[in-house]
RNA sequence: GGGCGUUUAGCUCAGUUGGUUAGAGCAUCUGCCUUACAAGCAGAGGGUCUGCGGUUCGAGUCCGUAAACGCCCACCA
């Protein structure tokens, strides 16, 4: 028998494990149609926040609705080595330890990474386990693990040899923290407070100067010439002479360039080609020299002169004093402008020339642009507005810069021997070739996460079977970095999707909309809300609390009123469980009117839920479930069963109709349906099968019957207590009225012949009943009265106004027109009962 | 500059292809310890669906327009 009260650390201690060594969550049953989900695999940087808690709880729910619906269901756990995001913290790991990591060689230093990995894994497979995750972790990958390595490798050699990834020297962000490139979606642009500065630059031999305006003095140094519009008529007698360059003394040419911008600044534009991508596109067309003026780590090299050394924004201060003391500085104007930092460490980003590697993006993103016009085999974005994010990204995308100089990552499998390169699976065979040092961005692996975890390149059993998976779960800032990248790596190698559905949801906010994050402190751990309310009040709480695709408002509030809700359910199966028949099997015969409700309501139910869980709404699910158990099985069937409790037909319908909602809670609710299940059957909810919707079990005719006694119920419960009557009333019955009802409404002794006292008409369609009461009316009661039957009147005439209205009659469908008709009949009946309870209590007073 | 989203009860959110008098949770008010549950039961109050215009017999829903808030992308000397 269950616990008197619902304990959800009781319930859903210790039961993961037994679930995993049972091998509930294992895939391969060939007989059975495949569905395939892979986990977005989480950083091993650290613990899982709020947001991973929602979106695996999301995945969960399909894969175990999907399981329970007879697939042969996979869900693909993994995790992602995470490369900058990870070095940074092995690195900072170390400098508290008081090691310099780059004092490491390589391999010690890996060895320290490796070790982080194994640490962080299990932190996370820990937290898998408390969110109840149905994961297959026979099919388990991690993307440095020897076999994604392997399709790494594969996909960087073969897009070398169709010239789609090449090496050359380009303007790239460069992070002078973690001394790496970025790409593009790694430079997050914040507007920050900066300064335009106004400085002069002399024209050669002569007494006049251009004002060039600049937000990185800095680079001055690697200024190669400064450029004005062709088209500017203040300076086109300029070009083709030159301009002293300040503090170095350098003369540097002046160009005509339609990069420079007659509206902006001062119309004058330095250009360093080594330092800004505008510039280097300049520095081509006028093929100017590239001045580098910065060590990776974003001091001064020997090209800043006596500025070497100095950190580039200790430098743009000294050269700010320097040239007011030269009377090179004309003003100063304080700006806000947008400037990119790094995602993982938020330092300023540094355009930066330099040698990289690069996937040339135009005819992969073209393919996908064209592949989404095919309805039969687009990538399906739910809810659909984000297609468009993904097509507006490949059509602008540029060149992605795939090398990092990080040690952790996959090596880049190219090697040099002087001015050779060879790209190839292995190391030449010969001596003397030297691997590229650099590994590659973390999301060159995660794009081939859908089709490299099973197995490929090799046409692997489980990659017929499971692949292009089924749908993809995740949130929509993760569209640019990985759900495009796996979409046109997927169409490149496998010809196909990776993915028929990708399902997008929101993020996380704080209960004021603000983002969670460490800065703000904000941020809540999802162990510590299942810790307080359990895994399944977590995961029904994030499904269902918003819609496909938006931010969701995180609500203490609103976990626990799932958690009460729970309690309920749990409350609801002790009642039933009490009172079950044991070890017969549940016939569904005999049955009365009310066990005819509440199997209608349950059918409906099923096919309305089976509805939503098809389409991903889960919300919508919430709704149904939550109505169906708390108002119809809990506060209206088993208030009719407890008069009926010994009669099997009550019992079997009790526990049938539970059974289904355990079922179709199961997918949210993991624990609590599994542990009130046990108690049922002997076999796993887990592997059960889900509910279906049997037509033969609607009974339209009871159905109403009982739902109109409920209302009429409803409006006597209401007469009595705006009437404020407690016991003292009496009854007399007009209508025939169901035993139930009157015991319901706990009237069996107060049935009384007419009286002509204050009354009360109750009446609902054809139910009718009188409600005497010893009291007299005092003028509230007949204010009430009044407004009642103003209520009442004013609906008649909008029903006698929308009927005559011919339009309305003729287009609209029928049976809403009748439906309008019938309920104008009821009304107007009510009226003519209530007025002449009316006339009967004025002749009275 | 381009695009997207949101705006519905005090708060957080639903609202299917347009169809009675717009729903839920929490909060509020009233009455109840009724033997599954007081973390509960029974009942109630609360909304000119952001504004304006249009289509329609009928608009929270479709179209146009304006505003506020938020997000994404691009540019930024």
């Amino acid at each position: 028998m269950l616990e008197k009260k619902y304990n959800h650390r009781n319930v859903e201690q210790e039961k993961y494990e037994t679930w995993k060594k049972k091998g509930l969550f294992q895939s391969g049953d060939q007989t059975k149609i495949p569905f395939t989900i892979v986990i977005p695999p989480p950083n091993v940087t650290g613990r899982l926040h709020l947001g991973h808690a929602w979106d695996t709880a999301l995945q969960d729910i399909i894969i175990r609705y999907k399981r329970m619906s007879g697939f042969d269901a996979l869900w693909l756990p993994g995790m992602d080595h995470a490369g900058i995001a990870t070095q940074a913290k092995v690195d900072k790991k170390l400098k508290e330890e008081g090691i310099n990591p780059r004092s490491l060689k390589r391999e010690e230093w890996l060895k320290k990474a490796w070790e982080w990995k194994e640490e962080y894994a299990n932190t996370i497979y820990n937290q898998w386990g408390k969110l109840g995750l149905s994961l297959d972790y026979n099919k388990e990958r991690f993307t440095l693990d020897e076999g994604l390595s392997n399709a790494v490798r594969k996909v960087f050699v073969d897009l070398y040899h169709e010239g789609l990834i090449y090496r050359g020297e380009r303007i790239i962000n460069w992070d002078p923290l973690a001394m790496t490139a970025l790409s593009n979606e790694e430079v997050i642009y914040k507007d920050i407070e900066g300064a335009l500065y106004h400085i002069k630059y002399f024209i050669k031999n002569k007494n006049e100067y251009l004002e060039v305006a600049t937000t990185r003095p800095e680079t001055l140094f690697g200024d190669t010439a400064v450029a004005v519009n062709p088209k500017d008529e203040r300076y086109q007698k300029y070009i083709g002479q030159s301009v002293i360059l300040p503090l170095v003394n350098k003369e540097i040419p002046i160009v005509g360039d339609i990069h420079a911008d007659p509206e902006f600044g001062t119309g004058v534009v330095k250009i360093t080609p080594a330092h800004d991508p505008n510039d280097y596109e300049v520095g081509m067309r006028h093929n100017l020299s590239r001045i580098i003026v910065m060590h990776p780590n974003g001091t001064m090299n020997e090209n800043a002169g006596i500025y070497e050394g100095l950190d580039r924004f200790e430098c743009r201060k000294q050269v700010i004093q320097d040239l007011k003391k030269q009377n090179l500085l004309i003003k100063i104007e304080n700006i806000m402008h947008s400037v990119g930092h790094s995602e993982r460490t938020d330092v300023l980003v540094e355009p930066y020339l330099s040698k990289q590697w690069f996937v040339k993006m135009r005819p992969l993103a073209n393919a996908v642009l064209e592949n989404q016009k095919n309805k039969e085999t687009k990538v399906n974005f739910l809810p659909s507005r984000y297609e468009k994010i993904m097509n507006h990204w490949m059509e602008i995308t540029y060149d992605w810069c795939i090398s990092r100089q990080l040690w952790w990552g996959h090596r880049i499998p190219a090697w040099y021997k002087g001015d050779e390169i060879y790209v190839g699976m292995d190391a030449p065979l010969e001596e003397g070739w030297v691997q590229d040092e650099d590994v590659l961005d973390t999301w060159f692996s995660s794009a081939l996460w859908p089709f490299s975890t099973l197995g490929w390149p090799e046409l692997t059993e489980d990659l017929k079977r499971y692949y292009p998976t089924n749908v993809l779960v995740t949130g929509y800032d993760i569209i640019p970095f990985w759900v495009n990248r796996m979409t046109f790596q997927g169409l490149h190698f496998t010809n196909q999707r990776p993915f028929e559905y990708c399902m997008i949801h929101g993020l996380i906010r704080d209960s004021k909309g603000r983002k969670m994050s460490k800065s703000l402190g904000n941020g809540v751990d999802p162990m510590d809300v299942i810790d307080t309310y359990g895994a399944d009040a977590l995961r029904y709480y994030l499904a269902t609390s918003t819609a496909l695709g938006t931010d969701l408002r995180y609500e203490e509030e609103k976990v626990k009123s799932t958690w009460n809700f729970i309690n309920k359910i749990w409350n609801a199966s002790r009642f039933v469980l009490m009172n079950r028949k044991i070890d017969t099997e549940i016939k569904l015969e005999h049955l009365n009117d009310s066990d005819k409700w509440i199997l209608t309501h349950y059918e409906n139910t099923i096919k309305n839920v089976c509805k939503f869980m098809d389409r991903y709404e889960f919300q919508n699910v919430g709704t149904l479930l939550y109505h169906f158990i708390w108002d119809d099985f809990c506060d209206s069937y088993i208030e009719m069963a407890k008069f009926s409790i010994e009669e099997e037909h009550t019992k079997n319908t009790l526990l049938f109709v539970l059974i289904g909602i355990l079922k179709m809670l199961h997918p949210f609710m993991p624990y609590v349906t599994d542990e009130i299940y046990h108690e049922i059957k002997q076999e796993e909810i887990t592997t059960s099968d889900y509910p279906e919707y049997e037509k033969k079990l609607i009974f339209k005719t009871e159905e109403e019957k009982i739902t109109d006694m409920l209302e009429f119920i409803r409006i006597f419960r209401n007469i009595k207590q705006e009437n404020n009557m407690g016991k003292e009333f009496f009854v007399s019955i007009e209508t025939h009225l169901p035993d139930i009802a009157l015991k319901l409404l706990k009237i069996e002794d107060k049935i009384a012949i007419k009286k002509e006292i204050t009354n009360y008409a109750v009446v609902y369609k054809e139910l009718k009943a009188t409600i005497y009461y010893e009291k007299e009316q005092t003028k509230e009661d007949q204010i009430l009265k009044e407004k009642q039957l103003n209520a009442l009147k004013s609906s008649i005439e909008r029903r006698k106004k929308l009927l005559s209205n011919e339009n309305y009659v003729k287009k609209a469908p029928t049976h809403l027109v009748e439906e309008e008709k019938k309920k104008l009949l009821e009304e107007q009946e009510k009226l003519a009962n209530l007025q002449g309870k009316d006339k009967n209590e004025w002749k009275e007073n």
